[in-house]
DNA sequence: GATGAATGAGCGTTCATTCAT
DNA sequence: TATGAATGAACGCTCATTCAT
């Protein structure tokens, strides 16, 4: 099963981010058109950057590189991108839209007002979303000098897990001081344990995801009422 | 009131890490030295660095910025250090450094069997070196292109906090399902929360610390016996 | 007269090896053209670097004097060269080429059955394209660093010695061990004799050439049968 | 059999050209002296800086690189030599007697009357050791930039051969338009001719020698007189 | 839209040499 | 003699960006 996602790319059932892989492949009932949709183009230009990002960095990468694996010429990278720093840009905005995409879809799978459910669905559509695509987001997330501390990315990301804890809260089965403090370390903490899950040599996201949930569900529990 | 740690930097009472501030100016009974003790000499370089790289970021920075502060010729940087990557490993290390030794000195302060009140210390201690020194924090862990996820430098605190929770545990206060895991969701929500409140504006690390003390308390609260 | 071999350089009748005078200037008809077919760039560089490389030893000079002297900014160099070494590897193939056709042109002139003829033409061709282009050949040959004791560029003015005397042998004036060896000699040994004239300060070509004749004659002499 | 050359390098019976190892080492005695004989500074010196020549090329060695392989201070270079170039005059003198040693200590042995036998005695004796030393011999006479057509070196070996030529031509066994370029032909026939030997991979002197005998013995033969 | 030759400021790095000790 | 920290001019090379076609 095939689900698209936006525009420019798309999750496939393996939770996998990356190059779109058009269906009826460009020029097979018509000539090879030297000029192709300014969709197409960009997205050739970001999946052949992503992935030299990949191989050998954001900064080892050169212009010429991305053209000469994007199959177009210099200028042409100009055309769409007016900078280097631009698709990266491009990448994460992209990275993030599908991020958010399959987690939504993940927590859409449960009931309403299933909030733990809901809470379980995130971490587990996060973490393998993340374990699938480590790479790309250390190279849009991390690689890329002058980081921000804010960004847009990561406050939708936040306003999806507020959503939810605010939710549970609601539903008085959770407390917290702060949703959107409970929000980051939920956040963080998830990149933390499956960083730390990397390092260990699995991709297997059932670990981490049980202890998440664990820990989690502790911070967040509304204490018991006395009876 | 100072206090020495190591060899190369200290930390003040303002916590913050940078250079030292060398009591007796050089050269005062003597005539100035062309040849300074490598360890100045390095001291000089470093902190020129670090300075620069806060001010204009890694890349902008060129050894030719570093040495003109450091009033220094060029090939002295070499020789030094083989390369400009070194100088930020170096800082890496200097920092980690200081932080371990600041946090230490923090939970030193309370008594080995108030757990409650060593892991509030270690916040503390954390949430203000850390917002006292964000700049070069950033600068040497996240502006550098290609960081490690695993990094000596986060394990050794890692480790801290491990003892600090162990502890804890042993004493029959906390409970939890992995100590590492619960330290990694503790350094990395710290670093979440502390982000946040710079990015709020305020440096006051009293209310980040006391929300993180909050979450964490419930996180790692062992389930009360059933009377 | 003037014959052109190959397509990158000429010899005119002085055997002097070195930069195309192009007969119509460029832009005489047309604006002035900042884009250069890449034969007439690679073409300026070479022969600007050729010139500097004799008059400054190849060390001395940079490449900022090559751009410099061809006109070109420094990129423009390394869109055709990727390194100073590669200039001069350019240069010992632009060379040997030159000598290979200029001295085959020389013994084309003699009858193919006349062997001690050919032979001459040879000695006579290769001294006075030598003594023509000292410099140059020097400085490809001998001032570049980590020259090959095996180049394929001696190789093949090797063959066209072997060639000629190969022909003389079935025909019976010449007799000798080996071929290869023998041109050795007559190639080196050429160096060698025409290397003293220069030192001895004359760049008359017919001294050095009668004696080598001389005492090539008598070294690939067959014996004369009894009678 | 050992037997000293000149004072700075000493020639075994194998031929090879290198450090000298003294029969008594230093220091056995004695306790280590940081202060050495200029002797034996000067010839570590040579010795370290040609062993780096041959394995990494003369510009790939540093004075670092030397000083480092001979143990001593940057600064005890520039007592002893005022520059890079001077170690390989330095070393290229030392080779020059070296082989001029050997070949003379060759040719000694066959009768001063032995006309054939003193040139096959020089052949061998300079293809023996050419052979035994070529890294050397390429890195003092080829690889140093700048080299002189004109050199003592070569003239003292010259002058070697041509006295070996006239004594036969006295003798009325040989004859030749000029001494000089006859014994150029030979030097540098022999370099050509085991240069060749060496690209064939063979190292065995005796092939080359017996060419070499055969070539020079026909070129220099006199006219046999009619009877 | 697409091209790719040309640009040139800029940077990291090297290393022979000096000289105060 | 011997040291080795310090020097700093010099250089090769990179690469994002432009623009005429």
């Amino acid at each position: 099963m095939r689900f698209k996602i936006g525009h420019q790319a798309q999750v496939d059932a393996d939770g996998m981010i990356g190059k779109r892989q058009t269906a009826a492949p460009r020029g097979a009932a018509q000539r090879w058109r030297r000029t192709q949709p300014a969709e197409v183009r960009v997205d050739d230009l970001m999946s052949a950057a992503a992935a030299l990002f990949i191989a050998k960095g954001i900064e080892a990468t050169t212009i010429d590189d991305i053209v000469a694996r994007a199959g177009v010429a210099k200028g042409t990278f100009y055309h769409y991108f007016s900078t280097k720093a631009d698709v990266i840009i491009a990448l994460r905005a992209r990275f993030s839209q599908d991020f958010l995409a399959r987690v939504a879809a993940s927590i859409a799978e449960r009931a309403p007002d299933d909030h733990a459910g809901r809470l379980s669905a995130w971490l587990r559509g996060a973490v393998g979303t993340y374990l699938a695509n480590v790479e790309l987001h250390d190279v849009v997330f991390h690689d890329f000098p002058h980081h921000q501390r804010q960004s847009q990315e990561k406050d939708d990301v936040i306003a999806q897990i507020v959503a939810v804890l605010e939710d549970g809260r609601k539903a008085g089965i959770w407390a917290f001081p702060d949703a959107r403090s409970a929000a980051l370390i939920v956040f963080d903490g998830m990149h933390a344990v499956a960083d730390d899950a990397i390092v260990a040599g699995t991709r297997d996201p059932e670990p981490p995801c049980r202890l998440l949930e664990e820990m989690f569900t502790r911070m967040l529990a509304a204490p018991q009422p006395q009876s």
